[in-house]
DNA sequence: CTGTTAGCGCCTTCAT
DNA sequence: ATGAAGGCGCTAACAG
């Protein structure tokens, strides 16, 4: 079914028929109520790639994931939370949002550049975004407009929305100095992903506000996961000068760290503080009960369709790209206790 | 940067260019190697809605997931690991893939309609199959090939892969029996997809396999979440004749049946037996240890990519529908023990 | 208000 | 081995 034969049905021009389809202006109405009465009846949908050609665009909406990424393996349904709310927002605004996946044999920047020529989607999300992301740097080349769930140092024409890794670590240690802690152990992603930086940052500025000295070694680096969360509690509990306290950038960890405490005989709160990322529904489970923070996943959702059809429009000013800082709401857990011996 | 500038730019016509960008037969070697190299240069990629319009393909696979719905809230990486194992494969036989999110307050049948008639993939990949599945009868009446991760019992023409859960719960039963378990409670979902109606029908077998009469009162619905499990695991240790075994139909349950069991006291295996399903990551930090079955997502992924490809080959033989159940293999663990008073 | 028509980018048939 | 031209389905510009 297409156009030609759906006019040729009702006996009138396809021209008509797409203006009335296209909620044109000069239409009939009772024309219109005939075409879209047919077009129902009949099945008829636009054909995409029709549609595409002739208007330049695609109204669709590309997410960007890597499969073989560990920001995507974190687990818990972030993902299918946020998509969920985002798509609901596009498709308000007649959008569709595909998500299109990076396998992990891909080089993501060759991904982008079959995406961008295809011309599949009119702009793209980012995710996993890095601190220098070279697939930025190449969609700024493209005239594809694009916005990135992550900030990078990467510059370029385009829009971010970031969670507030910086305040969630700052806030994370002026928690635990509250209750004199000194000896505050951080876990950071192994890799380039952006978010470390941020939050070491964030770590480091609690740190220099409660005038404690930076010790190096209470940096350690493990793989975003319940493994790398593993080996990080193991770490923490096996050092000479123990930690009294441990903040995670990474809600997947906080189950590795408990593993490796229970192991040990070690009970988060008691022995060692924890102070973990993002609450989501596994931390119910994990027992004492983690000092987290809560984030809206649905409002971040809708926020990024907002910012992603920003970037579209034709208004100078609503189209002008900008950075936002979604921040988190700490909640208090019985991980987080004052020092067996305070300093 | 369309096949005409980049013909002009070489000083022959557009059909050679296209002929040796498809590897067309009958194009001057000495002129292919010209066009590639151009292309590479110049970042020429084949416009897709022009080639689609034309060609009356897309060469893009779609993988249908529902944001709403508890599979795909499962949590852990089961997706992303399939997805990059299909993906990689899809990519080396020159297809791509594209998932098609489907948002909970849109109806799935709409949401395929759409996707159907406007042309932007040459098959399908559904998942979350319902016993009776609305899509499969929509999808059916459509001349778009498609397949199914999860049997149903809707008919159509089409192909599916499907996780053993019949014969996993079977399995489960039979090694619960031969360690004197006789009293073997079993979690469902509470809802109409698949594999719960053949987890309960491989249970059932297992039962009558042993001699063991049916206890409808053992047989307890919960959502597939960790919050069923936690209330699959209240419900089970508090019941007046405690079950002496439990087998779960979903990894996510098991998380929240070893909290439920650890606020009341209770270990599993010592006190209570958990058969879980599927072994993942997250199994290696609950404690006992939980007997559960392995899987290769990474051959399942590949497997999806052959039988969705297969659909769309021109041989009759490798073109015909057909089902494939994919066995996974017992991992014993400490959950599993035998009971205390043996019946 | 409606009909006609050009052309988006591409591939393929036909002619050379 | 290459060039020329038609047409996939659609929308927008123009003519009526």
């Amino acid at each position: 079914m297409n156009i030609r034969r759906l006019a040729d049905h009702l006996n009138i021009s396809i021209g008509t028929v797409s203006r009335a389809l296209n909620n044109r202006p000069g239409v009939h109405p009772e024309t219109l109520e005939k075409v879209l009465k047919a077009a129902t009846e009949l099945g008829y949908v636009a054909n995409q790639s029709g549609r595409s050609l002739r208007r330049g665009a695609t109204n669709t909406i590309g997410f960007v994931i890597e499969t073989g990424h560990p920001a995507h393996q974190a687990g818990d349904q972030f993902f299918y939370v946020v998509l969920d709310a985002m798509n609901l927002y596009l498709a308000e605004q007649r959008y569709d949002l595909v998500i299109l996946p990076c396998h992990s044999a891909d080089d993501p920047v060759e991904f982008l550049s079959r995406v961008i020529a295809r011309g599949i989607v009119d702009a793209l999300v980012m995710t996993a975004t890095r601190r220098v992301d070279h697939r930025i740097a190449q969609l700024a080349k493209s005239k594809l407009p694009f916005m990135t769930l992550g900030r990078s140092e990467t510059p370029g024409n385009y829009s971010w929305i970031d969670l507030d890794f910086e305040g969630v670590a700052r806030r994370s240690v002026q928690e635990a100095v509250k209750l004199g802690h000194r000896r505050i152990a951080v876990g950071l992603p192994d890799n380039d992903v952006a978010l470390g930086y941020h939050y070491k940052a964030g770590y480091l500025k609690g740190l220099a506000e409660a005038g404690i000295p930076v010790d190096e070694s209470l940096l350690i680096r493990v793989p975003t996961s319940e493994l790398g969360g593993f080996s990080l509690g193991k770490q923490v509990a096996g050092m000479a000068g123990q930690p009294t306290a441990l903040l995670l950038c990474s809600e997947v960890t906080a189950a590795g760290v408990y593993a490796a405490f229970a192991e040990m005989g070690i009970e988060a709160g008691r022995d060692i503080s924890v102070v973990a990322f993002r609450e989501n529904p596994l931390m119910r489970f994990l027992n004492p009960a983690p000092a987290c923070f809560r984030l809206d996943l649905d409002a971040l959702g809708t926020r990024l369709g907002e910012t992603v059809l920003d970037l579209l429009s034709p208004d100078e000013e609503i189209g002008r790209r900008r950075g936002e800082i979604v921040p988190l709401t700490f909640v208090q857990g019985k991980s987080l206790q004052p020092p067996r011996n305070p300093a």
